[in-house]
DNA sequence: CTGTTAGCGCGTTCAG
DNA sequence: CTGAACGCGCTAACAG
């Protein structure tokens, strides 16, 4: 309670001072020796454990990590926050990382500064291993992880596997089925709702666009650019967006929404103005979130079927435990979902 | 590119060894003596940098952290994820942090047990300061971080600033005068919908509950138990209570929903059983997140007028800065803001 | 069964 | 202007 104690929290010394041992004592009897025959007698282990409730001592972290090599942490990093799957990816993350003592630690990287900063605390040991969601890190920033020894899981679609661990998705395929759902029930004005920031390197390597794009070529349609908005963000951006293009002379009669976020805010839109969904204007989402579900009407997507990471966080450990091992694909497996926006 | 690089990384001593120079050279060269009349020659310098380049050299976060006693990071631990304020407070302190060079580790804390995992991490040193919102955090818990002494920021509104720094809300306030405006509009059966999991440790310390009774008690209107919903804690379960709500034999003519997140479900509930709004059912959210601009109607909600948190990440570097100042209390002031839902 | 010693990587004091 | 030496807190190897 006094203001000394403030100033220096007690290290080990301190304990095995108080119990007359000597450090490596204290460091034995809190941390269970596994291997050797090194045990301690019950007296003097309660004789340190006394001494650490004591002083209060906890076991400073960072000269663990400095001994150890190695900080007990995992890095999560998403390109940004308010996307609902990525509330699951971070429970199912942190369900994993807790069953194996470890603390996840998130942090939004949603700018090139942020990325390099992100980039140079991961090289500086930040934790022991990270999973990168999208982004626009460039494949080298990738190698350079490796390079520097870390382990390493990355979602994105295209993407070499190269001492690293990918996740990829079928979206690509789904999506183009989507589109071509909205071809078949006769649509020939339909709009692509998305953004073109924060993206994955390159635009060709846009799924949700570039499928959009083949399906329409391969039926023969032209490529409307009025039908093509890409400021769907937010979710105000989104509703935004999609009454420019419910508005336009010539409007859709069906809106592809490359997030299901997106697509809720053009429900919203379509409110706005009178329109009935799916009678006056079609609709598919993309992502598959469980919002989608309770809106008026229910929100046809494509996603994945059943929401559960677990998988990626399993490629994160066992990489932890074999860091040597070669890069693997895990591939997410998308669907069509009917629902009765389309 | 041998995999021998791989197991251990450069330190110091090998970029020392290469320039042909002491340690100490390297760590001042990299870390630009402020002290003393220390200078290095610009030849020196530029046979450490060119060293440091060629080995691929960064410095090792937790060798230094251990030296400076100090980790250049922060931490910010929120109850849940996926609730849209977050989104805000995170890119606020995510700014500030970043002019102050410091990193920020986002942890979402939702169970006692996480909440015990994470009050020891930040014992042992995770970062040098945090920010804690809400939880179930017992007042003893921030206690033991003060005489830990790690600079803190509670977000609550019934602790006291002992040690470490309070932001408070006018939401109290501003709640009552939510429902008291109901009342005034003639609704006699008002709902209250929310949830009572992840409270700040006492149901009487849950202000938008409490100001929703003592409303309902000032205007002699008896509490019915069927109109006091808990279980809006996701979307997708807020809007199964609302329609519960919705579907009574003597439905609520309103609704005070504790989120605007519940509120938005709210609508979805209402639409899905032809109901209109505020014809049929009034509607009165919280937070006044942006998402209750674009709904049809647009809701109605109590909140911080503008969404900006700029002053909580302030109150952290400021006493990061300052560690042994008076727990300062900072209000954010909330207000009534009208739009069509009632 | 327990104490001594060494060193993880870094930044800094002090003597040259 | 530079280098040798020290210590941050902890734990593994080795003595005793």
């Amino acid at each position: 309670m006094d203001t000394m104690s403030r100033r220096t929290l007690p290290t080990t010394k301190d304990v095995a001072r108080l119990a007359g041992v000597s450090a490596a004592t204290v460091s034995y009897v809190l941390n269970g020796r596994r291997q050797r025959s090194n045990t301690i007698s019950a007296e003097t282990r309660q004789r340190v454990l006394d001494a650490v409730t004591t002083l209060g001592y906890v076991p400073n972290q960072i000269g663990r990590s400095l001994r150890l090599q190695r900080t007990e942490r995992v890095s999560l990093i998403l390109p940004r926050i308010g996307v609902p799957v990525n509330d699951v990816l971070i429970r199912d993350i942190q369900r994993v990382a807790d069953q194996h003592g470890y603390t996840v630690m998130i942090s939004v990287v949603d700018t090139p500064e942020r990325e390099r900063h992100m980039l140079n605390q991961l090289k500086r040991r930040l934790a022991d291993g990270a999973i990168i969601v999208h982004g626009t890190w460039a494949e080298e920033d990738f190698a350079e992880l490796v390079q520097a020894g870390l382990p390493l899981v990355v979602q994105r679609n295209h993407v070499t596997a190269e001492g690293f661990d990918v996740v990829q998705t079928t979206e690509a395929e789904t999506c183009y089925e989507a589109v071509s759902y909205l071809l078949c029930k006769g649509h020939r004005r339909i709009a692509f709702l998305g953004h073109f920031e924060n993206l994955p390197s390159r635009l060709e390597h846009y799924d949700r666009f570039t499928s959009y794009l083949q399906a329409l070529k391969d039926h023969n349609i032209a490529i409307d650019e009025r039908l093509i908005c890409a400021g769907a963000t937010t979710r105000n951006d989104a509703y935004q967006s999609a009454l420019d293009l419910l508005r336009l002379q010539e409007p859709p009669s069906a809106i592809f929404a490359a997030s299901d976020i997106a697509a809720v805010s053009a429900i919203w839109a379509a409110h706005s103005i009178g329109l009935r969904i799916p009678e006056d204007l079609a609709l598919i989402g993309a992502g598959n979130i469980p919002e989608g579900e309770i809106t008026d009407p229910p929100i046809t997507t494509v996603g994945p079927a059943d929401l559960d990471f677990t998988a990626i966080a399993d490629l994160l450990f066992s990489r932890l435990a074999n860091p040597e091992q070669e890069g693997r694909v895990y591939q997410l497996q998308w669907q069509l979902i009917l629902r009765a926006s389309a």
